[in-house]
DNA sequence: GTGAAAGCGCTAACAC
DNA sequence: GTGTTAGCGCTTTCAC
């Protein structure tokens, strides 16, 4: 393994030469640049992350914390993260938090501080004030994804509207008696999405003078399996059957539209269904959706970092941006007639 | 952040003593111990892991190389390999290859070797000679997992023991004309695991006498929607169509259920199907298939490196490992009538 | 534009 | 059992 001193030495230039050449900080002749260029090269030589970490205080690397990593969306964040991390020269050292409560403090206190990140992404994840006081204090940037959280620059979806958009859209082409399948207990995450969901869907029943029905609504775990067996339920009801359906995510509302199925209903014939996330089954399936995109999520994470971690940007404005949604209507919503 | 030094101090010994007490390297008092730890805490002190990489030349840490982050295989052998490598207190640095040709380059050029990582687990991914042999000479071990690799340790299913004893089982229940989906050139993935497949699934056939028959081959790209509108074809063939389907994966065979559902067709009664996987789905949909256990991989992989890693185990026996699989039978399959 | 040298914060001999 | 000290391999003033 070549050191810096052998660059050095076939160069015929000082170390300190061969850093500024290769790092591009600080001037060096072109010749000599392509003389340490040309040595490095032979040599396979390739700077020792931790030396220079150590001497600039710089790791070129972030963590980022994800509570899933077989689903689909999260799936879909931390690509999006990956990549635009990797363009930007940054390594992207992962930490799922699915198993439980130690694992997250282990996490914390083990893996994270260890100044071995320059900073901090956390994906749908509610950091303690303990945890973003502790980060902070080791001067490392966090971004979180997914909700707001105090003091911390946040991206998130307006998850209220989300919810108040797929409804109206319902509510517009004729449907009165419109179910929702959102969250139960478990799956009330860190940033309470489903409830807010479920807060958008009321209100925009309300809006069109229409009662809420706690009868109309079911809870589910944001699976198909799950939103199969909450659609069986509502659309078995044989005294109230609702005619459209709002499901909180797009794997409950694919589940809908095979509980539909099971039972002899015709989608959109006699069911409507909309779910939100466009997932990648969603267009098979003529899911209407309103989508969120998450690699795009995970994208503008990394970007609002790259400029936390500017030399100049010192000043973090921890306010929530509000990322894009979009209402995609294919075929599994129609006029109720 | 304070150091190793301001530990030192408040707890009146060295740094050599702190070092000692806080990596249980080499032998401390309990007293002092106790101590140093108080003092460690009081402080909020952590150790900085490029100072200790670059005395030690271990950075704890491995890099994860693979072609997908959002396909549930993929996400659950990641997910194995995180919580494997997090309970050996080692971090998990991530690289995605789905992106182009330079990409692969550039992760290996700039990141891999910037010895950052001690070691790479490569999954589903054939690292080149030339790439083995740059990470061997930095003394960086490497683990392969879903195919062999020459001079590298592996692990990797009998492919084509997989798909025969998936045809297998559909011949033993009666069957006679059994289609296939497999791969496309696009999903020839760098351990030609379609071809494989197809490989046992023919010699499953002729070791019962039967011809394999090219126009019972459907090729797909390994998601549902390939595999629906491969089925499609297949089953919709008015002169020769199959009582049962074999798909090299289950997120094909469940596009398959689905194309049969379509066309009228009863699964199991008028067409059996297997798959490949046991994905999360596959339980919702009846789906028999020869399981593969993504996340026992991931730390099956995990637990080889660390045998490796340990300072013994220097010489690295290059030889491949099997991987179980195993048939479950569900409700997809029946007995031909 | 380039070199010399002083660290960055820790670990591991080696003494005691 | 504990302290002293010499690096680990870079980056970065400060001279020249």
């Amino acid at each position: 393994m070549p050191g810096i001193n052998e660059v050095a030495q076939l160069a015929g230039v000082s170390t300190a030469t061969v850093s500024r050449a290769l790092s591009g900080n600080g001037h060096v002749s072109e010749a000599t640049r392509e003389r340490v260029h040309a040595a490095a090269l032979e040599l396979g030589y390739v700077v020792s992350s931790h030396a220079s970490a150590l001497a600039t205080g710089r790791m070129k690397n972030v963590g980022v914390v994800i509570p899933f990593l077989n689903r689909w969306f999260y799936g879909a964040v931390l690509e999006g993260a990956e990549s635009a991390l990797l363009s930007h020269g940054y390594d992207l050292t992962l930490y799922n938090l699915s198993g439980g409560g130690d694992e997250r403090a282990s996490v914390f206190e083990h893996f994270l501080l260890r100044k071995r990140v320059d900073a901090v992404i956390a994906i749908a994840l509610e950091l303690t004030e303990a945890e973003v006081g502790r980060l902070h204090d080791l001067g490392k940037p966090i971004v979180g994804v997914g909700g707001t959280m105090e003091g911390v620059p946040t991206l998130s979806i307006d998850d209220i509207g989300v919810a108040r958009l797929a409804t109206e859209h319902l509510l517009a082409l004729g449907h009165t008696v419109i179910a929702h399948i959102g969250g139960n207990k478990d799956s009330e995450m860190d940033f309470h999405v489903p409830s807010k969901r479920r807060v958008g869907y009321e209100e925009a029943l309300v809006a069109a003078d229409i009662t809420p029905d706690p009868e109309l609504f079911e809870a589910a775990d944001f699976t198909l399996q799950g939103g199969y067996a909450a659609a069986k339920q509502l659309l078995g009801n044989p005294r109230k059957r609702p005619t459209a359906v709002f499901a909180a995510s797009d794997e409950m509302a694919i589940g809908t539209i095979l509980a539909a199925r099971d039972l002899g209903l015709n989608v959109p014939g006699d069911v409507s269904v909309i779910g939100v996330d466009d997932h990648e089954l969603s267009d098979f399936f003529g899911l209407s959706t309103v989508a969120q995109f998450p690699a795009l999520q995970g994208r503008m994470a990394v970007d609002m970092l790259m400029d936390q971690l500017k030399p100049g940007h010192r000043e973090i404005s921890a306010t929530n941006t509000a990322l894009p949604f979009e209402l995609i209507v294919r075929s599994s919503t129609a006029r109720q007639v």
